[in-house]
RNA sequence: GGGGCCGUAGCUCAAUUGGUUAGAGUACUGGACUGUCGAUCCAGUGGUUGCGGGUUCGAGCCCCGUCGGCCUCGCCA
């Protein structure tokens, strides 16, 4: 046995215990004829202390000592001298006097420490990622990565769920996001997909009398990447039978409740808040608002139809809509200069043709460079649609609706991030459902389907798949955790009639829907139950759950932006006879 | 594919905005010191300013290209 306890176990009341520890050499600090050792492993730290009492042979050992080293310690737990315990630390009321100190291996100066207190360069604590994964923080993470999906597994298993794993190596189906595909030797010129989800999968083990599913399953996409993007990610993925949108979300609320209570201390009410999809789009702008504050879209087209000022009332004649928000006392915070970021934000990255601004003067009077465009009664009307005080600062974009609602999501959580509307360490949690069945894709001139194929319309929406697709509101449902879209799910169809009618518009006729899903049509119609479902993207909740702004923080060894493993150099060219025995030319070299 | 930020010592950053020999903290090396815990003190090593061009009497700084990291739009059923 290499160690009796943890660098994080011992206390006052171990004192006089001989005991051995294993670790890494955090700091030393040497004075001479005793020496102090940080000892770190994953439990914590451990101050070790060679004194003068200690053999010569310990002492030399421990003048060999680099940052890093790998040591074993054998020795006796003293309780400190009174004044010198560390509050700091867990273990801080002892210490260890070294009877027998061994370098177990030694290390090479490494690039950084675990311990700096700048964090290093991102691609740099990548290339070395076993050393940043030493971090207390990183550790700290992964740690309750683990926790989180071991609840999850606990949850599920207590509500009679069934893991089942399924195919890595599948079938492409052209819909949706680009796939990772992966060449068959056996079958020169043939494809396995990488799975994007196991959507199909897990429908067919409803029809197989699974009832409810659960799988912890990685997920890939190879698509571009975002804070919150990786190409490979993990998912919660849930499937139950016999089970409309309420049994789904219900199930979920519990799960969210569990961690919140066991994770985070907080008791949250269930069932959670919903609000529909056009409501979040009509208040906030996007269909994963983040509910921790407020400032609120408000609509002033019918305002806009009756000013003078041309831009404003010919975005209202021209079907457009003029919407803005409010920010409470920011017009001070907010420069001319600021305010031209804002409006180049908007107009780049959102696609908005401008940024209208007013400032609420102390008497209540809108000052704008367009304010002279308007008379002081409909400048009246408009601050008190928005509610405005003096100080408060006003912005508004006038285009299409779909326009106004990317803008205005982007310049709200913008404003809210700067102007600190929200504690960073709060969590709301919501729903948002009734989302569209489909959209309109102008490119291709046809219906997509706004979730996949297989979502069921509401109940009451059925009739409106034959006159009214646009208006057509589906059995969806996303969990939205501080404005990211944590997961997400549908009610399936399993009506074929209803299911032909959806492919019908998506343009799918009968040969096409069958080329590329007839294996889950075939399964259908061998007595398929209600059934539906969710997955949740482990990777974010441990992100919220975790405070944390990115992804690659809560996976152990992620990708760049550029889908790059900087530690291993994935991906990498192959040997010319991998190629062609899966009867594979590139047609062009990457230059490397 | 588009927009933006960044790249200077092992690491984190600075360099009076184009001007002498590119600095600091930390790490590292050597030395001193038993009560430190970001130990302290003394001394020292360490630079192709990512890379390649260009402008200039002169470039870390300006221009073009390129590589890499991050943020973002498109994309992500």
């Amino acid at each position: 046995m290499y160690r009796t306890h943890t660098c994080g176990d011992l206390r006052a009341t171990d004192s006089g215990k001989t005991v051995t520890l294993c670790g890494w050499v955090d700091t030393t600090r040497d004075h001479g004829k005793g020496m102090f050792i940080d000892l770190r492993d994953r439990f914590g730290v451990t101050q070790v202390c060679v004194t003068p009492d200690s053999s010569a042979a310990d002492l030399a050992v421990a003048k060999e000592l680099g940052r890093e080293f790998v040591i074993r310690a054998t020795g006796t737990v003293h309780p400190r001298p009174a004044g010198q315990e560390n509050p700091r630390l867990a273990t801080g009321e002892i210490e260890v006097h070294v009877t027998s100190l061994a370098i177990l291996n030694p290390s090479a100066t490494p690039p950084f420490l675990p311990g700096q207190k700048e964090l290093p360069g991102e691609d740099l604590r990548l290339k070395h990622r076993y050393l940043d994964l030493r971090r207390p923080k990183m550790q700290r993470t992964l740690e309750l990565r683990s926790a989180i999906i071991k609840r999850m597994r606990d949850y599920f298993e207590q509500h009679r769920f069934i893991d089942v794993e399924t195919p890595i190596l599948g079938r492409s189906t052209p819909e949706g996001a680009r796939d990772y595909l992966v060449p068959s030797r056996v079958h020169p010129g043939s494809f396995y997909a990488l799975p994007q989800s196991p959507q199909l999968y897990k429908q067919i083990m409803m029809v197989a009398g699974y009832d409810r599913y659960v799988q912890v399953a990685r997920c890939f996409r190879d698509e571009d990447l975002r804070a919150d993007r990786q190409p490979e990610f993990t998912q919660l993925d849930v499937e139950m039978s016999f089970v409309d949108s309420d049994d789904v979300m219900g199930m979920i609320d519990g799960l969210m409740a569990k961690l919140m209570r066991e994770l985070k201390g907080v008791e949250i009410t269930t069932p959670l808040p919903r609000m529909t999809y056009d409501e979040a789009m009509r208040r906030f702008g996007h269909d994963a608002p983040d509910l921790r504050y407020g400032m609120e879209l408000v609509d002033i087209t019918d305002l806009a139809a009756a000013c003078d000022f041309r831009v404003f009332r010919g975005t209202a004649d021209e079907g457009g809509c003029v919407r803005g928000l409010c920010a409470i006392g920011a017009a001070e915070r907010y420069s001319r200069k600021l305010i031209d970021e804002l409006t180049e934000f908007v107009r780049n990255d959102h696609g908005a043709k401008g940024l209208a601004w007013f400032k609420v003067e102390a008497d209540g009077t809108l000052a704008s460079p367009i304010a002279k465009n308007f008379d002081g009664a409909m400048l009246t009307r408009i601050a008190e649609r928005f509610s405005a005080k003096p100080g408060d600062l006003i912005l508004l974009v006038a285009d299409a609706w779909e326009v106004t609602c990317r803008a205005l999501n982007g310049l709200r959580r913008r404003l809210a991030a700067e102007l600190k509307l929200y504690d960073p360490d709060s969590m709301h949690l919501s729903w948002i459902v009734e989302f569209p069945m489909f959209d309109w894709d102008a490119e291709e001139g046809r219906w997509v389907a706004m979730h996949h194929p297989f979502t069921a319309p509401r109940d009451q929406d059925l009739a409106k798949l034959a006159d009214d697709p646009k208006g057509c509101r589906a059995k969806a449902y996303d969990l939205v955790i501080n404005g990211y879209e944590a997961g997400g799910g549908t009610i399936r169809i399993h009506d074929s009639k209803i299911q032909q009618q959806v492919f019908g518009l998506l343009g799918l006729d009968e040969e096409e829907a069958v080329r590329r899903f007839g294996f889950l049509l075939d399964a259908l119609r061998y007595g398929a139950p209600p059934h539906g479902g969710i997955a949740l993207g482990i990777d974010r909740v441990v992100m919220l759950f975790g405070g944390l702004d990115n992804i690659r923080d809560c996976i152990a060894f992620p990708k760049t932006q550029r889908a790059m493993d900087l530690m291993t150099e994935a991906p990498n060219t192959v040997d010319p006879k991998q190629l062609a025995e899966l009867a594979i030319a590139v047609l062009r070299q990457s230059k490397s």
